[in-house]
DNA sequence: TGGTAACATGTGAACGCTCTCAGGAAACCG
DNA sequence: CGGTTTCCTGAGAGCGTTCACATGTTACCA
């Protein structure tokens, strides 16, 4: 309305009302004792103005800022950036800003350097996307000196966080492939550093062994569909005869698909196939695919539940949030029937 | 080090190496006019607290945060998500930090609020990731009243901002398929209020009417594989004839092959399909999918450039810079033939 | 009617930084 | 050797809030 238009202050409101600024701030902060009359000749003085509170003043008076700091790590990917997403709408839903960044490795030293920037921004909270296992970083949880809470890190450890039980997610799917008959089961894992994989490809090796199987060949991928089909293509050269395949994810199990019908290997006919997360396109994927279903959304959500916990009662103990994921089966396992790979 | 762990300050310092806190503040800022011996002194202080400045003081004293906002919206979906990732990506190259916040839907109500809200924030610029079309909103520039630029928003408007040209992409689409002999081309589009989808949309009717063919038909989706599914099969029971297709999206594309595949007909052997993004799993459908190709990593790059740009000079002209999409030929589409559809 | 409680408001000092300005010391010049 | 410039440093105000405290009213009860 001004010209310049300098934002208005508490200041300007309180001399427009005939008030002190104190005033104004009980007001706008919904104090008792401010008298009915001071009150709404104070809201019209805002309403005229236009006048809201300056958020950075308040962080530095309060030292609180209704913000928490979000660090994401290989976000372009369907789990991180659906874990992202959901832990935004939590913290909107809680009145919580958040800063975001993201983190080109899981080096200590980059993640440190990283919390530490977003540290001295003023956050009251910190959100780790960044299934890092190991937890040597996170043992360190007073180096962060913040409460803070990790996702999908690695299950059991002694550190506040919300995790999917993947080693049981691999078990549905491996038993599955069992039940079904197989027992020539090979593997295209994750990438081994990311904690979430490595729990899965640890939870194929296990399921095995309980059935007294030997462990299958097993390949290494990037998460990616032509990562998939590269490690599909490895794991085809090393002539390991499997009839069926527990695979990372559902990208890399629809490239693995694909290296096998160019050998004229047919998904499920020739060759089972079962694939991780459930994303929104494997239900399409020819054959339609199945996987293991892991819960984004309430992930999301207990994560922010457990930050705003934490940020009231920084001293409790360390607790751990699991979540379990679901099998859901549709057309790419078939029994093993007689079969030559 | 210290018990309560309060965060050493600028006085703190001072204190320590015994200057003034204004020497510090020199220090640390990098001026020029303090002797060597002083400066080592500090810096050794600085280090000895591990000290950092609180950005929110400096943000209120100096009115600039270095942080920029982002509104996101869609962002489960691949495009957004994208744009995101890589605006994000661009702003910390630049050394700023970033506020995120995504909203449920493209009103004018709800948009203004988010802006509000991140507004008194105190950030220094703003990126929106909204497709929102028309401009009504954005012809308020002087709402935000704060450097910003659109991603995605619609081509040709007054308005900053950095597109693809999804109009061209249609284009390229279409006459793929025409010069391929195809005449009945349907399509299955975006959501169409979504600029993109409307633009890929006018785009098909356009390139059809230059060719002198009738508009095929089409039926809209909601960038899922689901919704493509239906849509196909919406477009199956109109019984209008068609031999190919053009899809507002990969997604959309994969779940209408489905579709297409449980009524008999083969792609690209019946029906051709084009779709559009170029997801990373598109070259890994059944069949490899010939889709248009859009770069969204140069788009969120020059997004920020932009936005600096007009950070430092906000009262220069508004600028619109224009991407321009490419075809990718897989396996999805294929010439005209006898083909009963 | 005096004393206390409850209410309503204002005053001034933080919060941790940057900016403007001023002053002392050193260096330079004719 | 006085005057001017340059370099280095410090003092103090200000950014827009909140918080602790002081003060002035009105109301209540014995």
């Amino acid at each position: 309305m001004t010209e310049k238009h300098r934002r208005a202050t508490l200041h300007d409101v309180a001399q427009l009302a005939g008030v002190s600024h104190q005033t104004v701030s009980r007001v706008v902060n919904g104090h008792r004792s401010v008298a009915a009359v001071t009150r709404t000749r104070v809201l019209e003085a805002i309403r005229e103005l236009d006048y809201a509170p300056n958020r950075v003043a308040q962080s530095l008076a309060t030292r609180r800022s209704r913000t928490v700091g979000v660090i994401g790590y290989g976000t372009t990917h369907y789990g991180p950036s659906q874990m992202v997403a959901h832990v935004e709408a939590g913290l909107k839903a809680q009145g919580y800003g958040l800063v975001y960044a993201t983190v080109p490795d899981l080096s200590d030293d980059v993640l440190r350097q990283q919390i530490a920037a977003l540290r001295n921004q003023l956050i009251d909270g910190l959100v780790l996307v960044t299934p890092v296992g190991g937890g040597h970083l996170m043992q360190a949880s007073d180096f962060i000196r913040l409460p803070f809470v990790m996702i999908d890190s690695m299950l059991g450890e002694h550190v506040p966080s919300v995790v999917i039980h993947q080693h049981h997610g691999a078990r549905l799917a491996v038993r599955h492939l069992i039940e079904a008959g197989h027992r020539a089961i090979g593997e295209i894992s994750g990438p081994l550093d990311w904690s979430g994989a490595k729990q899965r490809h640890d939870g194929w090796l296990a399921t095995l062994a309980e059935a007294g199987l030997a462990p299958g060949a097993s390949e290494e991928g990037a998460w990616t569909a032509a990562s998939g089909y590269q490690a599909a293509r490895r794991l085809l050269e090393r002539r390991e005869r499997f009839t069926a395949l527990f695979v990372g994810n559902d990208q890399m199990a629809l490239g693995a698909i694909r290296a096998l019908r160019e050998r004229s290997l047919r998904v499920p006919e020739h060759v089972s196939v079962v694939g991780f997360d459930d994303i929104p396109e494997a239900a399409y994927f020819e054959p339609p695919l199945t996987t293991v279903r892991q819960d984004f959304a309430t992930l999301g959500q207990q994560a922010v539940d457990l930050l705003l916990a934490r940020m009231d009662a920084p001293d409790a103990p360390p607790h751990q949030r699991v979540l379990y994921p679901q099998l859901i089966e549709r057309a790419s396992v078939a029994p093993l029937a007689a079969v030559t790979s």
